[in-house]
DNA sequence: TTATTGAGTGAGTAATCACTTACAAATGTA
DNA sequence: TACATTTGTAAGTGATTACTCACTCAATAA
């Protein structure tokens, strides 16, 4: 990646994530990006393209973190961490989060092999400790996750004391 | 409303939380709702009015369950309708709450006073429970109201069972 | 030196955007 | 009946959209 083609991902990603996609046109990209609107062509095709860059540069490292639960052996503990996973989210990765959790809304929902692994993993976790249903369970989980994502990625509260009501649920402490 | 005002409103609340507000323009509008599209700057001003058009029927609705739950004398009540929330949502009412979801991430995030008198009335029946954070646990029920109802609103799977898993951790069977 | 190539530009393109305007048809109201 | 108001339409408006094209420039290689 030259400098400039940088340029044009990261003002593309925070405009994408402070706007929404279609919010934002190519010459608003140029112009955040101090380059020519052609550029962008260029580099990534076109519009879609450069989302799909965004997307698939991010995904991967989520993909990363998904992975590294699912091998967590200890069954407590791969809940435990799966818990706290949007509490470790780095402010510097809340954009494309932010952009992530809003195309969920619209286009595809993209289902990833790390996302259901990752719930087989906790299904197997909840199945260890005899819950009654760990598929449901596992889709629980899922779902508290993603609220508390989005708790921590709209508001700018201190997410800590969630984290501590969550673990007293899970008789994690 | 004349009947041509209310397809117009119908097709722009379908076109919008399917589609996303900004992919959906006047003209298409119009034609899904069989209307010419000068009628829809007659009725509704712009499209902004009529996005608060909608905006303002759905919140209507939904600030009323809000003060329902908030209105239940006894704590453990209180607790047990918030959960069940997201699972009493008819169908529906799903392309508002998707529109509404979505435009969370963009524009405005809506803090209504029914939200905040939920969220207080919900602290409230914590601290009765002598829970050792309220104010924590009222943010962690929305979390979940809000995770829940983004599973429920995204996928189409049967429900039901994540609010069997949600009601054990709040020993509310 | 000369040829080739990839980065970068800026002025275009047709299509679409939200919105307006002039006017016709329908509806009430005296 | 006559007239005023509301409901509706069709054909526009200028601005903006994603994208293209012809071009320059700098670096590298033969």
């Amino acid at each position: 990646m030259t400098e400039k083609q940088q340029n044009i991902f990261n003002a593309a990603l925070e405009l994408f994530s402070s706007e929404g996609v279609d919010a934002t046109s190519t010459s608003k990209i140029a112009k955040r990006a101090g380059v020519s609107e052609g550029l962008i062509f260029r580099h990534f095709k076109n519009k879609e393209g450069l989302l799909q860059a965004i997307l698939e540069e991010g995904l991967n490292k989520g993909e990363a973190y998904f992975r590294e639960i699912a091998s967590e052996e200890n069954p407590k503990k791969r809940i435990l961490s799966a818990l706290q996973l949007p509490f470790s989210i780095s402010p510097n990765e809340y954009p494309f989060w932010r952009l992530f959790y809003t195309l969920k809304w619209q286009r595809c929902n993209i289902e990833t092999e790390g996302v259901m692994d990752f719930r087989t993993s906790l299904s197997d976790a909840f199945t260890q400790l005899k819950y009654t249903n760990p598929e449901a369970e596992a889709r629980l989980v899922e779902a508290i996750i993603d609220g508390v994502a989005t708790e921590i990625l709209i508001k700018n509260l201190d997410p800590q004391p969630l984290l501590q009501c969550l673990l007293d649920k899970y008789k994690l402490k």
